[in-house]
DNA sequence: TCCTTTCGTACTCATTTCGTACAATCATGA
DNA sequence: TCATGATTGTACGAAATGAGTACGAAAGGA
C-alpha cells in the first residue's frame, strides 16, 4: 500500500491543518495533534520527523492542490472573465479559514530554508499566474497599457478584500461581492473594443 | 486614582480577552499578553496575581457588563417583543468573537471553586431571565401554559443558531435573521389574544 | 497461529513559562 | 532642579511542558 495514502497518515494531516489554521503553529503541539487525530505518538513519528515536517507536507499538498484546481480553470474553455471570476472565489474558498496567525508562526519559526522553499514555489505561482495574464493580453483580452505586475498586485488587493467584513456586509450574499469585485475589476482593464 | 481604571490594567484585561477569545486560555502565556499589550511583566503582576486571576477578572467584567445592558433593556418602557429582540441581538453580539475553545479550556483548566463561582453567577442571570419571563407570563405577554424553562431552553438554542453559518447564508443581513427568529419566537409563544 | 501495525505508558532531555528581584529609566509635580 | 512613584528591561531559579525514544501490550489481518 502507497505510504502516502494510508488513512491514519490522512488524519494527521487533515487534524493538523484544522489546529494550523485555527491556533497558527507554535499553539499547537505534537502531542494534540495525535489526540485530535486519535493516534498514537509512534504513529506520528512514522509519516513525519518533526512538527515542522508536518507543517511543509501541508502546504505542499495545499500548493499541489490549488495548483491543480487553478489550472483546470484557466485551461478550460471558458471566457477568459469566467475563468478570473471563478479563480478568484476558488482563492478565496482556500483562504477563507487561515488565519494570519498561521502565516506569521510559519514566517517567524520556519528554518530559513524552509521559507525560502516555499517562498521559491509561491514565486513560481505568482510568474505562472502572470504568464497566463500576459497570455491574456497577447490575446487581446486584457488591454495593451497595462502592466502584468500591476494586475498580480491588484489581485492579491482584492483577494483581501474578499475576507472584509466591512465590505462583506454590503451584500447579500458573498458570491454577490466576488461578482461585483470581478466586474469592476473587468471594466477597469477589458479591452474597449469588446464591448463596442 | 481608582485602580481599577488605571489605562495599563484596562490595556492588559482588553489584549487578554482578546487573545483569550481567540486561542483560548492555555495556549495564552502571561509574558505574550504583556507584549501584545505592551507593558511589562512586573505590572501585569501588579494588578494581577497570575493567568487565571486575569481571566476571573475578565469573566466578572463580562458578567457585569453584560448584565447591566440586559437590564437596560428590559427595565425600558420598550413593548415585551422589542425587548426580547433586543436581548437576543445584545447576546449575539457579546458571543459573537468567542472561542468555543475558551470555554472549554476554562472548564478543564481553571480550579473548581472557580468554576463553581461562575456556575452560580450564570445560574443567577438564567434566575433573572426566568423571573423577567415569569413577570411576562403574569402580566399577559406570554400565554400562561408554557413553562418557562422551556422558553429559557429555547432561547439558548436560539443563541446558537444564530452563530450558525448555514442559517446566516440564508439571509441578507444578520439583522433579517434575528428578525425571523424573534418572530417565529413569538408566533409561537404570544397570548393569541394580543392578535385578535 | 504468526506477523505487522498501532497503542499507551514511561522516561530523558531541552525548552518554555512562571513568578520574583533589582537596577535603570521615565514622568511629573513640588 | 530634585524627589518620588510608576514602569521598564533583564536576569534568574523553579516548575511545567513538550519533543522525541523505548518497550511491552493489544489489536487485527493473512
Amino acid at each position: 500500500m502507497n505510504v502516502s495514502s494510508n488513512p491514519k497518515r490522512k488524519t494527521i494531516l487533515l487534524t493538523g491543518k484544522e489546529l494550523f489554521w485555527k491556533f497558527g503553529i507554535k499553539r499547537v503541539t505534537i502531542e494534540e495533534i495525535c489526540m485530535e487525530a486519535g493516534v498514537s505518538k509512534m504513529t506520528f513519528y512514522k509519516f513525519f520527523s518533526n512538527k515542522m515536517d508536518l507543517v511543509r507536507t501541508i502546504m505542499d499538498d495545499i500548493f499541489d492542490i490549488s495548483l491543480k484546481e487553478y489550472r483546470s480553470i484557466m485551461d478550460s474553455d471558458l471566457p477568459f472573465t469566467e475563468k478570473v471570476s471563478q479563480s478568484i472565489l476558488l482563492k478565496r474558498e482556500q483562504t477563507k479559514a487561515m488565519s494570519s496567525e498561521f502565516f506569521s508562526d510559519f514566517y517567524g519559526h520556519a528554518d530559513p530554508e524552509m521559507v525560502e522553499y516555499f517562498e521559491q514555489l509561491k514565486n513560481k505561482n505568482i510568474q505562472m499566474i502572470a504568464d497566463d495574464y500576459a497570455r491574456a493580453q497577447k490575446d487581446g483580452d486584457i488591454r495593451q497599457d497595462i502592466k502584468v505586475e500591476f494586475i498580480i498586485y491588484f489581485l492579491n488587493q482584492l483577494l483581501e478584500m474578499t475576507h472584509d467584513d466591512k465590505l462583506l456586509n454590503l451584500y447579500d450574499h458573498p458570491q454577490d461581492m466576488i461578482m461585483e469585485i470581478t466586474k469592476f475589476f473587468f471594466y477597469g482593464i477589458l479591452n474597449r473594443e469588446v464591448h463596442t
